[in-house]
DNA sequence: TATCCTTACGGAATTCGTAAGCATG
DNA sequence: CATGCTTACGAATTCCGTAAGGATA
């Protein structure tokens, strides 16, 4: 038995049983691979993958029991490395954060610069994509933190935590009739034509929801990925926009210092009183080694983030949080235990 | 990276920082030993172990840190090797067992020959040793699975159950003057000469302290790691005996048949009420997988132990239970989750 | 017929043992 | 000077690529 083959194992389940495919993706021959867990199965006397002929259909029950345990085996292989680089002193290092677009565009711009103060050191890539990616990129530890509102709870092997609340707003042009609202209804946003975001990002299980619960369905003209786009769209009067909130910090900053702003401006009218409060959440995958600046960046996040606090998490101290929902989340509820 | 020098580093270990050791231990060469460890540590970049010329001296810390990988990435591959043989339908395979004189001797031979009526194909395999060297051998994977009084449930790698509850009885010829005697206290036994069990076993521990609560400081003729050792010195009459009531089973059946007792025939009476309830333990360790005529060994043990509660208690549902003391425990609370 | 796994084969790299060297206590 | 780690070197093995073969959808 070698590394070698249990890695080819754990990517050939991963690529769906291709194996030319995970030849591809671990740099090497395709007949490599297929000899590799061919000799494997044959050392541990069991068939990892049901064989149709020559392609390989499912994995066997022997084998979904084995994945753990090369899971398991191949994460504390990666962990070893990183433990080496920690005490290498090598400050520098990759800090990859998988995340989606409005907390790359709005709220990581400040902990990721101050990062870069600390660590100059240190790369830091960011990738982008819907919440269950980023679930993804973490459980494949292609990411070594991740943050989302969505998702991340669900996943038993993801250790999470709450790093700060936001409420979604509308946006609309100033010189539209809802830009003075101060508290808008249902009624009055279902009346409109929507742009919203995409389904699977940012809240919008909440948005629709909420219309669902009163009985309303509400025309949408435009469902986007990012908040960038649906502003341009709203600019555009294709519709009033639904974002979250720190989306339109530029926005309002720039009407408070403005001494006459135009009236095509975009303005913001809180709605947490029709979609309730969400929760964005850090989260790692369990049993992965971080480094130490992948804490301090962690910490950078939010005030309620400490080190300490980060430690028992990681430790497993609060047992899963998941609620099954993984939307509607009480943050205290991960610290007081 | 690979498997072989991370067996290198953990045998290292375990002997001490000696390589020639490690090698031997290994069936491999000094010389592969030492330059393997040297090619894991060139590659992850840190030394594992501090080295005074030419000689290990200890561990560092990063060393330190990556045993606790190498561990479990060495327990998952032994892992799979059994996962291998489970679905491999070999019902043939080595149940080892770690456990104290008094377990083998008393307690283990029904469990073991119900076993081999069961699975005649599995090989039984006893290691004995006080009860330290049973966690040890546990905690190595030398043995499957551990059944001992003391020292299991203070070690954190350990998953304890209770197995059975017994008490102390005094061990004495019919003829002696105690064996009449239905409740004897501390100070009677304090007057005689005693032959006890070794310090290291069997709830000496136990004995030892009620004298001590009592100030009573007892003559001790000899101290033997088993009860027939001690049962052979007392026929002698080199004092009485303190052993396990299970130790006396045998003499109790063979006393209650017989129409007219020997003179020098060995009676007991029991002790509960001065040393208190002991109870024995079954372990394993945590994290291992264990084949199913491992778990249908521990359900022979005792007819609390089932399928499901085994089940929980190896996925970590019951917390630690070691209470430091490791002797005083109350069974129930094991179960009551 | 295109995709995809397996077998066959040969060169390259790795592994592992023996022998010799040298530092420690 | 006995123990014990390291270096050196060579043979055996393993690894891994390319090329060819055969099964499935």
């Amino acid at each position: 038995m070698n590394l070698q083959q249990l890695r080819f194992v754990q990517e050939a389940v991963r690529r769906n049983l291709n194996l030319t495919e995970t030849a591809r993706a671990l740099h090497t021959s395709q007949p490599g691979v297929s000899k590799a867990i061919r000799e494997l199965e044959q050392e541990l006397g069991v068939d990892l993958f049901v064989r149709h002929g020559k392609r390989l259909t499912r994995i066997t029950e022997p084998g979904q029991a084995m994945l753990a345990s090369v899971e398991s085996i191949l994460r504390e292989v990666g962990n070893l490395k990183r433990i080496g680089d920690e005490y290498a002193g090598r400050e520098a290092g990759t800090l990859s954060i998988a995340t989606t677009h409005t907390q790359a565009r709005y709220f990581l711009p400040g902990p990721v610069t101050e990062l870069r103060r600390r660590y100059p050191q240190v790369q830091v890539v960011l990738h982008q994509g819907v919440p269950e990616q980023v679930a993804k990129m973490l459980l494949t530890e292609v990411a070594d933190i991740g943050l989302a509102t969505e998702a991340l709870a669900a996943h038993d092997d993801l250790v999470t935590l709450p790093c700060y609340e936001w409420e979604h707003v509308l946006v609309v042009p100033r010189a539209h009739p809802l830009a003075a609202e101060k508290r808008p209804t249902l009624e009055q946003l279902a009346a409109q034509t929507l742009v919203l975001y995409h389904p699977t990002v940012t809240g919008r299980t909440r948005i629709d929801q909420a219309f669902a619960r009163a009985r309303l369905s509400p025309r949408v003209a435009l469902e986007a990925i990012d908040s960038d786009v649906i502003k341009t769209y709203v600019r555009l009067g294709l519709g009033v926009g639904i974002v979250a909130a720190q989306a339109m910090q530029e926005e309002a900053r720039a009407n408070a210092a403005a001494a006459a702003p135009a009236d095509d401006d975009l303005v913001s009218v809180p709605l947490g009183h029709l979609f309730g409060a969400n929760v964005t959440r850090v989260a790692f995958k369990r049993g992965v080694y971080l480094r130490h600046f992948v804490l301090a960046f962690a910490e950078l996040l939010s005030p309620r983030l400490n080190a300490a606090l980060l430690a028992r998490a990681l430790k497993g101290d609060f047992a899963a949080a998941g609620d099954g929902s993984g939307a509607a989340a009480e943050p205290a509820s991960d610290y007081q235990l």
